[in-house]
DNA sequence: CGAATACATAGACGGATATCTATATAAGGA
DNA sequence: TCCTTATATAGATATCCGTCTATGTATTCG
């Protein structure tokens, strides 16, 4: 069921708590429990998010023995990114920078 | 309770109907009928989600006479996309030329 | 093998939200 | 002034979703 359209993305941003995971496994592989370690939600909570992340794409995931390992697939969130200023704001500045690196 | 931050951002855009919204006045200027007549939901729907979008600045609103028009705040777009890349995904090259773009 | 550790899954529950109908509000025209 | 048109708001309802506890599954270690 793994989807890749711009309401997908959104739904998986769409949340305080994933966010913020986002941001702790965002240049860093941490395995769920380092998760959990730094954020006030139950561990069972952490894999539910983690999985709606999977599905959506935005994380990339490595099994090593027991742990788990999570960090954010930043191509994947540059892109949807750019898709919805391609959508959404066509016209503005920022948007032209984009096109115009990507014709480069 | 207008809001600025990534979460809120990507709340508004959380909802199939409302980036229908968002695509049909991107880049013109549409009255809360015109939108209806487009779409299949019912006009105090539409007027909802108009106002979801109101709230998180992602419309620009225009009154005239009886109608107000809607169009998309395609700066205000862009930039919370951008804060997006520069967040969960600082190392990727669509947000390098991002960057360097805005050095210019 | 048996216990401990790491994570995922199932199920329950409460709160958020998308939609509708009905109605209020406000502007324009007869 | 009265009716029509355009939009917003209120309230009801059903579904979605974030969180928790309990439990399953798999790996490691003694």
């Amino acid at each position: 069921m793994s989807n890749n359209n711009p309401v997908t993305f959104a739904k998986a941003l769409a949340d305080e708590t994933r966010q913020k995971i986002m941001g702790l496994c965002c240049c860093e592989w941490l395995s769920v429990n380092q998760i959990v370690e730094q954020i006030h939600v139950s561990q069972p909570t952490v894999s539910h998010h983690l999985a709606v992340l999977r599905e959506a794409r935005l994380v990339k995931v490595r099994e090593q023995g027991k742990q788990t390992f999570y960090t954010i697939n930043q191509e994947h969130v540059a892109f949807c990114c750019g898709q919805l200023m391609l959508k959404f704001a066509p016209e503005a500045e920022t948007t032209e920078s984009l096109k115009s690196a990507n014709e480069i």
